[in-house]
RNA sequence: GCGCCAGUAGCUCAGUUGGAUAGAGCAACAGCCUUCUAAGCUGUGGGUCGGGGGUUCGAUUCCCUCCUGGCGCGCCA
């Protein structure tokens, strides 16, 4: 998409091939930090000081001289400090940019540059033993946002939730049911070590006392409860996970449905087991040369891509001789590689962060040609809940974290999601429920809606449809401030001085400097009548809106 | 002890590839408004950018070191 700025880098090349630059100077533009110094500026003049051997000032002179105005759109160009070439717009050009805005509409900002590429965005991919924490909470508002983003510039996007069905945490959540089912037989509770102790493991218990009565049965006689990993357990203990996995599994996708989240594809960790991936994996990586056998477990040579230590890839007899959690994932990356994924983002929690170099290193071992930084990762850092002044640890249903779907209860599905946004991935988060739900001006979101209902009601009162408003008929030229018209670029708040008030602007303040309303029709009257009505207010609402928008989205990325 | 992340105004946080006088919201203070929704409007004050070195014409930004907080350092996931 162009940016309207294209006819100014193209005045502002030919300027510097004229003076002799380096054949591939491209010119920067960006935005001055003081709006009172123009709309944008370079510094092309500095950054060519030193290949030509000039001064900086004196080479802005004879750029500024040679730009034709006319063909780079704009109104003027200044030099300011030690090099900088300040321009502002033309009125003209600015206008062109909002009335494109308003033609294009919900589709504006929206580019190609993605060309239709595919990338697996990975993110909650969380145990099927619980209903989704505050983290999965966050990754999935991450995920899910970045994923639009990516979209949004044309990539071909796949969601995708991995499921670890597999291994100690779903032999834990076996043993824990059947724990229940015995304490609902009369038998004194003991839930194993490492066991799950939320309230939602008593209603898996109900329904196994239901659905498997004679196996309950035989349980409450047994005097040993199930030994073996989920390969080996049979009867009560399979069935137990069966049912639990698949009443866990619908809770959260129920979760992540009230969360307004969608994923395309659900990978089962199990069948990267039974489909002989992970075997064929382990066969590849010792193949490579990479691994080595030591007091009876199976090594991989991680420190050849900057592990700190080597990893276990196959635990000793003594300990299961099961494999290591990497080792499905390695083959997870694999199959994302081979499914025509050329690019995979991982979202995560950072306590995960110490698998980031082992299945890069494991997919490196393969020497399949993944490249190095294969897959990318998003990590995120912890989310603490904050309610009443003090941080809230338990839930009633899981018992030992709060779920997404109490947050979504006491705040609503919108707040929640921003709430999340709202902060940069890399910085911890405290959720503040009491601010997320007052309705008040310190709550950016009731802000955002209060906007929204505002302008709704400007255009109410004014009986005016907005999608009857025709910007071809209108005349655009009072909307001298491009911000608007810049989006996706986050918009620079503009400050609170009158000096750094745009010309034009139309808070109240400067309303009488603007150009006299002359009535070319009556819808451009409208028009007219829409934006310079509400004025300070109206403008501001909807500038801000814009720029919360903008700022989420930001922030997503 | 090692690795990763963070430390910017009273509070919560932005700050792009190294660039001009480091910004916003809230809070504080002053003035104004009481006809369109008062989430009032406008203005003012507020900073050793965690500390100390270094590179550079120029450092919140890059490098080194120290301090503080979080997470991780298992044949757990």
């Amino acid at each position: 998409m162009s940016d309207g700025l294209d006819a100014l880098r193209a005045e502002l090349t030919r300027a510097a091939q004229s003076l002799g630059a380096p054949a591939r100077t491209e010119p920067v533009l960006e935005r001055p930090r003081d709006p009172s110094f123009g709309d944008w500026a370079t510094n092309l003049a500095m950054v060519l000081a030193k290949p030509l051997g000039r001064k900086p000032r004196d080479l802005a002179q004879e750029i500024v001289a040679s730009i034709d105005r006319q063909a780079a759109g704009i109104a003027s160009a200044e030099i300011a400090g030690p090099g900088f070439i300040n321009f502002r717009l033309d009125a003209a050009r600015v206008a062109q940019g909002i009335a494109a805005l308003v033609a294009a509409g919900e589709g504006y900002g929206r580019t190609t540059s993605g060309a239709g590429r595919p990338v697996v965005v990975e993110f909650v991919s969380a145990n099927p033993t619980g209903p989704l924490h505050v983290g999965h909470g966050r990754q999935a508002a991450l995920g899910d946002a970045i994923s639009s983003l990516l979209e949004w510039t044309g990539w071909k996007v796949s969601r995708e939730f991995y499921y670890n069905d597999s291994g100690v945490q779903i032999e834990n959540l076996a043993r824990s049911t059947l724990a229940r089912v015995r304490e609902m037989r009369g038998e004194p509770l003991e839930i194993p070590e490492g066991g799950y102790h939320g309230e939602y493991i008593k209603d898996i218990a109900e329904d196994f006392l239901k659905k498997h009565a004679a196996l309950a049965e035989q349980l409450s006689t047994e005097q040993t409860l199930i030994v073996g990993d989920i390969f080996t357990m049979t009867g009560a203990g399979t069935a137990a996970r069966e049912l639990a996995v698949e009443m866990l599994r619908k809770e959260q996708d129920a979760d992540l449905q009230a969360f307004g989240v969608k994923f395309d594809t659900y990978y089962l960790e199990s069948s990267l087991y039974t489909d002989g991936r992970v075997d064929r994996t382990v066969a590849a990586l010792i193949a490579s040369g990479r691994t080595y056998e030591k007091d009876g477990a199976l090594f991989l040579r991680t420190t050849d891509y900057g592990d700190d230590q080597d990893r276990v890839m196959r635990k000793s007899a003594a300990k299961g001789g099961t494999y290591t959690y990497f080792v499905p994932d390695v083959a997870y990356h694999v199959t994302k590689w081979e499914r025509g994924f050329t690019r995979a983002i991982n979202v995560q929690g950072s306590d995960h962060h110490s698998t980031v170099t082992r299945v890069r290193a494991g997919l490196q071992a393969l020497g399949i040609g993944i490249p190095e930084g294969y897959p990318e990762y998003v990590l995120h850092q912890m989310v603490t809940v904050m309610m009443g002044g003090e941080e809230v640890k338990i839930s009633k249903r899981a018992g030992s974290y709060v779920t997404v779907r109490d947050l979504i209860e006491w705040v609503g599905r919108d707040a929640v999601r921003y709430f999340f946004l709202m902060r940069k991935g890399d910085s911890q988060l405290s959720f503040d429920v009491d601010l997320a739900r007052s309705q008040s001006e310190e709550n950016p979101v009731y802000y955002i809606q209060m906007a929204h209902a505002r302008l709704s009601g400007i255009f109410r009162v004014g009986g005016i449809d907005p999608a009857s408003v025709d910007p071809a008929a209108a005349d655009l030229s009072v909307l001298a401030d491009e911000g608007a018209a810049r989006f996706p670029e986050p918009r620079r708040r503009r400050g609170g001085s009158a000096r750094a008030a745009p010309r034009g602007d139309l808070s109240p303040r400067h309303r009488e400097q603007d150009p006299p309303l002359v009535p070319q029709g009556a819808r451009a009257q409208r028009t007219r009548a829409d934006h310079a009505r509400p004025s300070g207010a109206g403008a501001r609402c909807a500038a801000r809106a814009a720029e919360w928008t903008v700022v989420a989205r930001h922030h997503g990325a």
